[in-house]
DNA sequence: AAGTGGTCTAGACCACCAG
DNA sequence: TGGTGGTCTAGACCACTTT
């Protein structure tokens, strides 16, 4: 006799719905069905329509939001495992460095913010953004954002001495980093922080590095670099 | 007033478990409480109890297995040696890769690539273009240079089959390899190759790889990367 | 007001593993 | 045989967004 396997209903439903994605039927951005839908049309309760949708969201294949639905995300290729040298503590190698606070201070999260760092919207946070110099010459611009739960004293620090960085490495050691790298069109702002003279001229990179504690995000640094500023190691095979 | 947050279930029972884990008082192979020891202890349905171990589960600290239980997993050891993984290995193992020859041919030194390729202005040297594809869609845009004396078959190969940069491994292996790391906005004949003219304007990453062997460049790469294609993997401290 | 996802309950049946 | 995790149900309340 022919051994039927059981297959979860769950499953069936997420490869209903991978092979619109795959097949190309449901684009990015497409809409798909709710999870009531879902429940209704394979006669299965709620729960478990909202299991498949949940583990598509979960392995990026959708977007969800409260209130709007769920849409087929943007595929987006990953490169494991790259170091990126620490622009600053190059500097600081080099006898060089300085910083320039320029602000430093209790804000409330946006939902950017809050959905990236794992927070509630208007959650307390603090805010730092220091100018990195390089001989006086501006080097990195960095914005922080830090979860107050797990560094109280972050705000008390003296930021001329100690880089905000390396007091988060020691207060709260992140057991895991997340690096992503793109590169932009600095803002206004951004070019006046950095001294970029020449106008509307050049791009720079820039790092978004997140460091997690256990199930918790401890902070969120947004490093924008001159478009040539930032030089890989070599590297030995 | 003092906003008091309101904290799912599962997620102070997950604490509860990471706590207990980051302290050390479930040291690697202690068997955690089942479902049904979290439901009652924490008052709770077993399905809250339930997600707090399956997401542990999926997250690597536990090890589940029915019939049997929940045990404290050992900490993912992640290789020390750091490797920069180019994005046409990660599209090749996704089993999505194909390549567009866009040229492939003979050419002399201009200024720049002599000096960067430590060889003399209108020596001989070969010239590759190719747009790597994901799902034939545009990843990526390489311009390659190759020195044609540690190299000489490398106008001849089947570039469908096998990427340049695998060959170049192969036949002179590099002992040594530098990066650069740069923001540009990517000329019309780049946002062409790289299919970008709908999206309109965008800076794109650049990567300058030049590879050696002793004391000669066996070559130059220069990839180019739209703006936000290329994410950076996870990495453990 | 209607629809969406986020959380949660109090049950249920099953396959599996142990003593 | 009793406990474990894996799947599933048919409800429920909430915060949120859209109409």
């Amino acid at each position: 006799m022919s051994d039927t396997v059981k297959i979860p209903r769950f499953l069936l439903i997420k490869q209903y719905i991978e092979n619109h994605i795959a097949s190309g039927s449901w684009p990015v951005g497409t809409r798909v069905p709710s999870e009531n839908d879902l429940a209704v049309s394979f006669s299965v309760s709620r729960m478990t329509a909202r299991r498949a949708l949940k583990e598509l969201d979960d392995q990026g294949f959708l977007n969800r939001a409260p209130g709007r639905g769920s849409f087929v995300a943007k595929p987006q290729v990953r490169a494991p495992h790259i170091e990126l040298r620490n622009v600053v503590q190059n500097i600081q190698n080099l006898g060089r460095y300085s910083c320039r606070i320029v602000s430093l201070d209790s804000i409330h999260a946006d939902m950017f913010i809050a959905k990236t760092m794992r927070v509630n919207v208007d959650d307390e946070l603090y805010k730092g953004v220091f100018v990195h110099l390089d001989a006086n010459k501006p080097a990195q611009l960095e914005e922080i954002y830090v979860n107050p739960s797990l560094a109280p004293a972050f705000i008390k620090q003296n930021y001329q001495k100690v880089v905000a960085d390396a007091y988060l490495n020691w207060v709260a050691q992140p057991n895991h980093t997340e690096y992503q790298l793109s590169a932009i069109m600095p803002s206004a702002a951004q070019r006046r922080q950095l001294e970029l003279t020449h106008e509307g001229e050049g791009p720079c990179i820039k790092i978004t590095k997140r460091h997690w504690a256990q199930e918790l995000v401890i902070s969120l640094s947004i490093l924008i670099n001159p478009s040539d500023s930032y030089h890989l190691g070599a590297e030995i095979t």
